[in-house]
DNA sequence: CAGCATCCTACCTGATACTG
DNA sequence: CAGTATCAGGTAGGATGCTG
């Protein structure tokens, strides 16, 4: 049988509203990701995904499904999720724009801080939302 | 010198909250993709944006040169937005993105179709949002 | 020309608690 | 196990009108 999916799967800071490139809702790329090799219960998802409430993964679940991204199986107490090919199709993208994001999140960090800073001392400390977290 | 940005350089249906893959906010990858050419000032990119209003627009500016994608150059009363090394990168995965929606946007709308027609036979006629417009 | 101010609506996301 | 219900906050997007 397939390994579970580890929990540290993802970093902390992911996803991120920092990043620019971003797939469905905020945890659709994840979880394709996660069904990259083989289909997943939904507890098993939960594994990887645990920074997510089960209402929010289920919104995105079924939102990918209506997409035809994803397929859902359910021969009870069994649901699993596996990827259509369609979905399947999105690893791609997906992987290069997570090969843009390791280039130039260092840059994109940076930019901001520098920009927020710039604002502060131009009003006078305003604003300037906290960083999110990465995707 | 260069010619102006086509007022129908981009698709009516376009940007789409259909397509699952965004760049920042409803509107910066049209944005990167007028700028890709060179400068552009901001009544420039309201003709081939002109669904966007002004205050919009300009948010979405501010928010691409906060994360260092563009340079904002004023030098009144010309005001001019230019892509950055690092936001000129994006146009690798924008296209990549591109590439995929092309392929698989009528499969896109067809699921979606299928499954909203599904829920309203098994819950007798309930929500289903109309589609929205393409990226 | 290049915005800003104001108001408003819809949606996204999450916390918490509960269920067939 | 695989969700649903309810409540609440924050943000995105847009309409409209005004300005240095």
């Amino acid at each position: 049988m397939r390994p579970p999916l580890p929990a540290d799967m993802f970093d902390e800071v992911c996803p991120s509203s920092l990043n620019p490139i971003r797939f469905g809702d905020k945890w659709a790329a994840l979880v394709i990701r996660c069904l990259e090799h083989g289909p997943r219960r939904f507890s098993e998802l939960r594994v990887p995904l645990h920074r997510v409430t089960p209402k929010v993964l289920t919104r995105s679940l079924r939102s990918l499904e209506r997409d035809g991204l994803i397929r859902r199986t359910a021969q009870p107490p069994r649901v699993e999720y596996e990827l259509t090919p369609v979905g399947r199709s999105l690893l791609e993208p997906i992987a290069v724009a997570c090969a843009w994001t390791d280039r130039h999140w260092d840059a994109l960090l940076d930019a901001r801080e520098s920009y927020d800073a710039a604002a502060r001392r131009a009003t006078g400390r305003i604003a300037s939302p906290s960083a999110g977290s990465r995707a």
